[in-house]
DNA sequence: GTTGAGCGTT
């Protein structure tokens, strides 16, 4: 449940719609004689003034960066394994171990976000390499969100 | 507690 996670439109809306909720009370305790429609129209305008000055912290990083598909993994490892394990290689920003959703159990593959030169290192050191008796496969993942390439497949609307 | 190609979640 990170927010982190979502799409920036996604994060700017709900702050939109939290900061118009935040500024219909604000200013209708300021001036309660004005109506709801205005109350709205003005704490949503309020809320679009201090939406940068929120998101600016929340978007922290320019560096681009690359989630790797990490397969073939064995079952018992965790994900602090696999995090030491490619922290040899650079900053590991984050690491999800698939699961099955009903039954919780590993299915034996995951993601790995790393800076995207790190994330090279990695993927061409690590790749049919020896993990716990098991033949890893590392592959650049799929893009399934956006997802930042250094040379030159920028994702772009 | 088991298995073995694969590209995901809030």
């Amino acid at each position: 449940m990170k927010l982190s996670h979502y799409p920036v439109y996604i994060q700017s809306a709900l702050y939109a719609v939290v900061l118009a909720l935040i500024g219909y009370f604000v200013v209708g305790w300021a001036a309660p004689s004005l109506s709801a429609d205005v109350l709205f129209a003005l704490g949503l305008l309020l809320g679009g003034f201090l939406i940068p000055l929120i998101t600016r912290p929340a978007v922290p990083a320019e560096i681009p960066t690359t989630t790797l598909y990490v397969g073939n993994l064995p079952y018992r490892a965790n994900e602090a394994s696999v995090r030491a394990l490619f922290e040899g290689f650079g900053q590991v920003l984050s690491v999800r171990l698939m699961k099955d959703k009903h039954t919780g159990k590993r299915r034996g593959f995951g993601f790995v976000e790393m800076p995207s030169d790190a994330a090279l290192a990695a993927q061409q050191a690590l790749n049919d390499s020896e993990f716990q008796q098991r033949t890893l496969k590392v592959r650049e993942a799929n893009e399934r969100k956006d997802d930042e390439e250094g040379n030159g497949e920028q994702t772009q609307s």
